[in-house]
DNA sequence: ATGGCCTGCAACGCAGGA
């Protein structure tokens, strides 16, 4: 099973990339985030014309996430049980035994904001659901967005981000506790170069000049660990005419 | 030179992203 998270910003911009993406790497499952699509709106008939079902949580011009697959889904919930949130940011869904969940973490702006301080929260209703989630659903993988660079390693300039939102101490604290529920961050199971990265700014060349960061991450569970062949990042989306900031970030479970 | 770009919405600039 090969899964897979995007960040499309945008998905009706992005539809031309992702359904050339789709067709070329055929992954089983899709998590997309930055949809800023209404549901009403969704292009459901071109997904399901490449062979996907599909399933969507989105509001208009912010937020918004789906999930992409080829097999059937089942148990499909939105947002975090408990939480009381309007943005559009986590949807869950069973493909074969595995449970996919699919997130939007909060940028944060900037550590002096609210929206950081909303960020933090958000990430411990999160854990605190995911918690439970991961004992009912012992093979779960948790894609998407995670508004977090893990470690120096996976920052361009680590210095001029030493403390500053996406790299902050809290944030990071934040990452390790999904980690310690018992998951692996999947693209660290494998030897992967130096100034790997997922997200590039559009400004001052961000892309070619090499100025990313690792923001966007496939967590699985020890069962899947224990399946898991490879995890990579499809740059060469990011190469392409009008693109996402972000790269996709791509697993494969045996 | 501490901002440069992209998107959606609306409206002739703004918020938000990261």
């Amino acid at each position: 099973m090969r899964i897979a998270t995007w960040n499309v910003n945008s998905l009706k911009v992005r539809l031309p990339h992702l359904l050339e993406w789709l067709a070329r790497d055929v992954p089983d499952v899709v998590c997309l985030q930055e949809t800023k699509t209404e549901d009403k709106s969704f292009p459901v008939a071109e997904i399901e014309a490449a062979g996907y079902s599909v399933v969507y949580s989105g509001q208009k011009t912010y937020n918004g996430v789906a999930i992409l697959s080829r097999r059937p889904m089942s148990d499909v919930t939105a947002g975090i049980p408990g939480y009381a949130d309007e943005q559009k940011r986590v949807l869950a869904a069973t493909v074969d035994g595995v449970r996919i969940v699919c997130v939007y973490i909060p940028n944060g702006q900037s550590v002096e904001s609210d929206k950081y301080r909303y960020k933090l929260d958000w990430l411990a209703a999160l854990t605190t659901w995911l918690r439970a989630e991961i004992v009912a659903h012992p093979k779960l993988a948790l894609l998407g967005d995670y508004n977090i660079a893990p470690a120096d390693a996976d920052v361009h300039d680590p210095a001029a981000w030493a403390g500053q939102v996406l790299c902050s101490d809290p944030e990071r604290a934040a990452f390790r506790g999904l980690i310690d529920l018992g998951m692996s961050d999947s693209f660290r199971l494998f030897p992967q170069a130096d100034r790997s990265f997922t997200w590039w700014d559009y400004r001052m060349q961000g892309f070619r000049r090499k100025l990313g960061l690792r923001i966007d991450h496939i967590l699985l569970s020890a069962p899947l660990v224990a399946t898991c062949t490879g995890c990579r990042i499809e740059v060469a989306l990011r190469a392409l005419e009008r693109p996402s900031d972000h790269a996709p970030v791509i697993a494969d479970l045996a």
